[in-house]
DNA sequence: ATGGTAGTTCAACTA
């Protein structure tokens, strides 16, 4: 079995001990990690490895930043949006022997109609172009990480409160389906769900204790590889603790094949 | 229609 999750944990430093926890209980393959606001100089590199793990990674101070763990070494093909030149630190792209895991913290838009929203979109079209590309390359790949976009109302806990908002809106949900549509899958959906599971929770407003919540963290599998994806599911269980990160780590299994 | 909280940094920005 490969099993691979993304997290948000919205500060590394904040957030270590919750890190290292949930990697010593789930253990998995592959751990890709966004907002980590940490340079790669002050990046605990062995920390991780005191528990078995690897760190690829590519940060900047206060912003954005993204790594990746794993259990094994990997090839790092990418750290930023080839055609796209920008300072923010936003893509870590991996390959672990075929396999070509593409960690995302896509720009959160602030508002419909900002300067922030047309580079959200903006940086969106570069991506899609991007990842036809990666599939061209590398049939098995796994996109993940925080997109910032709920795709449908089944995502958003009142959809009419949302209707037209950023993370909801119409563009950005076309940007997501116009790059899910070009041969990945939504692995979520690969499976009946009990109940509407969100991913992130707004730290306001107690938005968690009233699962006032959005799925905007996402695992997209390359489609054959999709079809070897035996679960795929969130982890409430971090969103409950002590200063906890606003999002949940979503996890998802392959079975391996040759 | 605004505000609520959290992180980084220390007034203001981002989410």
């Amino acid at each position: 079995m490969f099993k691979i999750a993304t997290w948000n944990v919205n500060s590394l430093r904040v957030r270590l001990a919750h890190v290292l926890a949930w990697l010593t209980a789930e253990q998995p393959d592959v751990l890709a990690i966004q907002e980590t606001k940490l340079t790669d100089d002050a990046f605990p590199i062995q920390e991780f490895a005191g528990i078995g793990y690897l760190a690829a990674f590519t940060g900047q101070k206060t912003y954005n930043g993204v790594a990746i763990l794993s259990k094994y070494p990997g090839q790092v093909i990418a750290t930023a949006l080839p055609a796209y030149p920008d300072p923010q630190k936003r893509l870590l792209c991996v390959e672990f022997n075929g396999v070509c895991v593409l960690n995302l913290y896509v720009p959160n838009g602030s508002e419909v109609g900002s300067e922030k929203y047309r580079y959200k979109l903006e940086w969106l079209s570069h991506l899609k172009g991007y990842t036809d590309d990666l599939l061209r390359n590398y049939p098995k790949c796994v996109v993940l990480g925080d997109f910032n976009i709920a795709p449908t109302d089944a995502d958003v806990h009142d959809p009419q409160e949302w209707t037209g908002k950023v993370l909801c809106s119409g563009p950005e949900r076309e940007a997501f389906f116009k790059l899910v549509h070009s041969g990945l899958v939504d692995c979520y959906r690969l499976f009946p769900q009990q109940e509407p599971a969100y991913s992130w929770w707004d730290y306001r407003a107690a938005g968690f204790r009233r699962n006032r919540g959005l799925r905007i963290d996402h695992i997209l599998a390359a489609t054959e590889l999709a079809q070897h994806c035996k679960s795929c599911r969130i982890d409430i269980a971090p969103r409950k603790l002590e200063r906890p990160s606003d999002h949940a780590p979503v996890v998802a299994e392959f079975e391996v094949w040759t």
